[in-house]
DNA sequence: AGCACGCCGACT
DNA sequence: GTCGGCGTGCTC
């Protein structure tokens, strides 16, 4: 190992690639991936700072160009090497190289203008001088108040998880527990999903945090967070709220880091660190010395797990804050209704429901799970369904446009006149969901106002919050509308929530379609009646026996759970044991085939007290020209599946196997959607 | 980013 | 004839 990859300054896009030096013998013991170094840089030879990315005994650049580290950087910025040391855990745990890493943590300045910073992501509200302390918690939100701030200032450092249902009050115990720890002269980063929070929240935190807090949003320029996180070195502001890459944020002392929803998807990264973000805030947390705190009504089955073993401390609020009233529901069995003659999507009981609803002045949402309706276009004389040609999915038409894409690589194409395959010009795109839902209804209630929002018709987010602005403002009486309409929005005036088929959800065909299935009907039923008037949710169903749709019906998460932790226990799943996918995707498909059947043998070969389902060919066997193979390992500890993964980054790095070399290999530990 | 090399205008 | 404009391009 006498040559290191060092990257210059990662903050310039045009020198952030590794450059090759030699490790001078006296610095061999000091030198790690991560370590700070002092390097001669340029014609002038100038001292750069540098950060080594990995050791090697091969450099890939002619010996007599290299020159010497000249010095270990010693950590005089420790925020920093904080960071730096949270990339290198990340880059063993999830497998990834240092630079991707690196990157993720201390993002690029990129093409920074000095604008944004003062501009206030919400006018000037005016500052609550008692800070938080003017809101009045019930007992059990304030129980959970003064145990943590009891533990926190015990010196107690540890990971919760808050199970309160919804409306319960979870975010004015959020702002009680950052308020403690802020007044203790410490940061706090609050996480919220990809969705955001609404308005309201926002509008409460700059309330009690006033100038102190940022709040970032996923569509904040490079330049725009690269001001939040100078304000935050600085100690300008104590709080930070914002997706999972606000864990990024290089506050010089966090006390706490709070989860809200802590169940969703989203917290799991899609592309290359594919890194969880629970994982990492309990981590950056136990690096800092700060307590973490999960909160959602529907917890995810690995945290409930750990709650209950006692990993982390339990929470429970089982009232609603607002003493609101938990909604009626009703499951429809969607099979008694065909055998009845109804062929309608709309069950008896729901039609009925409607119309009461519309004809008292109230609100109905209805909700379908978008998989499995997505508008696909396709012959009606043949059969033929368009696909993309460098995907292995079907094209879909985008609104009226006539123009086909692919949601996978952007592939565009216009829509044929004549079938491509028998000449027809009986060529249709099947309607999406919503949009059959909506004819529907107006078949129902002729002349009944309805909107609706779902991925595929609803372009920007602009259009989503108009929206959910001109609902919100009875300016329609029935929304129509795909996951993104359960998540968190509050309407008075919504007394009905319909669920067209609950089992669509349950039908993907992974282990965590069960969870999947449960919380989307929780969240879509706590939509319901949040004014002053209880709310009914008529769930239909072709499984109305399944647990998962049972339990979501009675609200009953525990149930859920019991039965949700015997599953995964049988088949073995996590938090039983863990899982590990591994992906390799190439254009030359045997080249891919052969490399997933290498890997795997490699792993085999090891003989470790692992399980190795596969490879076979992905779900979604072709995405942009690159063919796709997949095996997962099952192990009882995460950490057999870590050696492994390290086992097969050794040899892919070694070259072992030449026609193994272009293949792209990713590792996803505890996989979120199947491959 | 920095710093060099590089090929066209007004100066000791 | 040379000093110097900052336009491309490389830096292990």
């Amino acid at each position: 190992m006498r040559y290191a990859n060092v990257i210059i300054d990662i903050s310039h896009e045009a020198v952030d690639r590794p450059f090759t030096y030699i490790v001078p013998d006296e610095l061999v013991s000091q030198c790690h991936p991560g370590t700070k170094v002092s390097i001669p840089f340029g014609k002038g030879n100038s001292e750069r700072m540098g950060v080594i990315l990995a050791l090697t005994d091969h450099p890939s650049v002619p010996v007599a160009k290299l020159k010497e580290i000249s010095s270990v950087v010693l950590s005089q910025d420790a925020t920093e090497s904080r960071l730096i040391e949270l990339a290198y855990y990340i880059k063993e745990q999830y497998g990834s190289t240092m630079i991707d890493a690196l990157k993720l943590v201390l993002p690029a300045k990129k093409t920074y203008r000095k604008k944004a910073a003062d501009k206030e992501p919400y006018s000037d509200e005016e500052v609550d001088e008692s800070r938080g302390m003017d809101i009045i918690l019930n007992e059990e939100q304030m129980s959970v108040v003064t145990d943590f701030t009891g533990e926190y200032d015990r010196g107690v450092r540890k990971t919760y998880l808050i199970h309160g249902i919804t409306g319960s009050g979870k975010t004015e115990v959020y702002i009680r527990l950052i308020h403690h720890v802020v007044s203790r002269g410490r940061q706090a980063i609050m996480l919220i999903p990809e969705i955001g929070l609404t308005y309201q929240t926002v509008k409460r935190f700059k309330r009690y945090f006033g100038e102190r807090v940022a709040i970032m949003n996923s569509s904040l320029a490079a330049g725009e967070r690269f001001a939040y996180y100078e304000k935050a070195k600085n100690r300008q502001i104590d709080v930070i709220i914002g997706p999972r890459s606000a864990l990024f944020t290089p506050f010089p002392d966090v006390g706490i880091i709070i989860m809200d929803e802590e169940h969703e998807g989203t917290y799991k990264s899609e592309t290359m660190p594919r890194f969880h973000a629970r994982d990492v805030a309990i981590k950056l947390a136990d690096m800092h010395g700060a307590s973490v705190v999960l909160g959602s009504a529907t917890p995810s089955v690995e945290s409930y797990y750990h709650a209950l073993n006692g990993d982390y401390g339990l929470f429970e609020l089982s009232n609603r804050a607002t003493g609101a009233m938990l909604p009626e529901v009703e499951i429809v069995d969607l099979r008694t209704e065909l055998k009845a003659g109804n062929r309608t999507m709309f069950s008896n009981v729901l039609r009925q429901r409607l119309v009461e609803t519309v004809s008292n002045g109230k609100q109905a949402m209805l909700f379908i799970n978008r998989r499995g309706y997505a508008g696909f276009v396709s012959c009606r004389a043949c059969g033929k369904v368009m696909k993309c040609p460098h995907c292995d999915v079907s094209l879909s038409e985008h609104r009226g446009k006539g123009i086909l894409v692919c949601h996978y690589c952007g592939y565009e194409a216009p829509k044929p006149n004549n079938c491509p395959s028998c000449g027809s010009k009986y060529i249709m795109s099947f309607k999406a969901g919503t949009e059959q839902i909506e004819e529907g209804v107006k078949k129902i209630l002729p002349g009944v106002r309805t909107l609706r929002m779902d991925g595929d018709t609803t372009t920007g987010k602009d259009s989503r919050e108009k929206i959910l602005k001109a609902f919100g403002e009875h300016k329609a009486d029935v929304l129509i509308g795909t996951q993104m309409i359960v998540k968190g929005h509050d309407f008075a005036d919504v007394t009905l929530v319909g669920v067209l088929a609950a089992d669509i959800s349950l039908a993907s065909g992974d282990y965590r379609a069960g969870e999947r299935t449960f919380e989307l009907l929780t969240q879509a039923a706590g939509r319901a009646g949040r004014g002053s008037v209880p709310g009914k949710v008529v769930i239909q169903t072709y499984q109305p026996d399944h647990y998962s749709i049972v339990h979501a019906a009675s609200q009953d998460y525990k149930a859920f759970y019991e039965e949700e932790i015997l599953y995964r226990d049988i088949a073995g799943y996590p938090p039983i044991k863990e899982i590990m996918a591994v992906l390799i995707s190439d254009k030359d498909e045997d080249a891919a085939y052969l490399a997933a059947v290498n890997l795997s043998g490699l792993c085999r070969a090891k003989g470790r007290e692992v399980q190795i389902i596969g490879p076979g060919k992905a779900g979604i066997g072709k995405i942009s020209d690159r063919h796709r193979y997949v095996f997962y390992i099952k192990a009882d500890k995460k950490e057999d599946l870590i050696i492994l993964k390290d086992d097969m980054e050794e040899w892919l790095d070694s070259g072992a196997g030449d026609s193994a070399i272009p293949v792209k290999v990713a590792f996803d530990f505890g996989p979120m959607n199947p491959f």
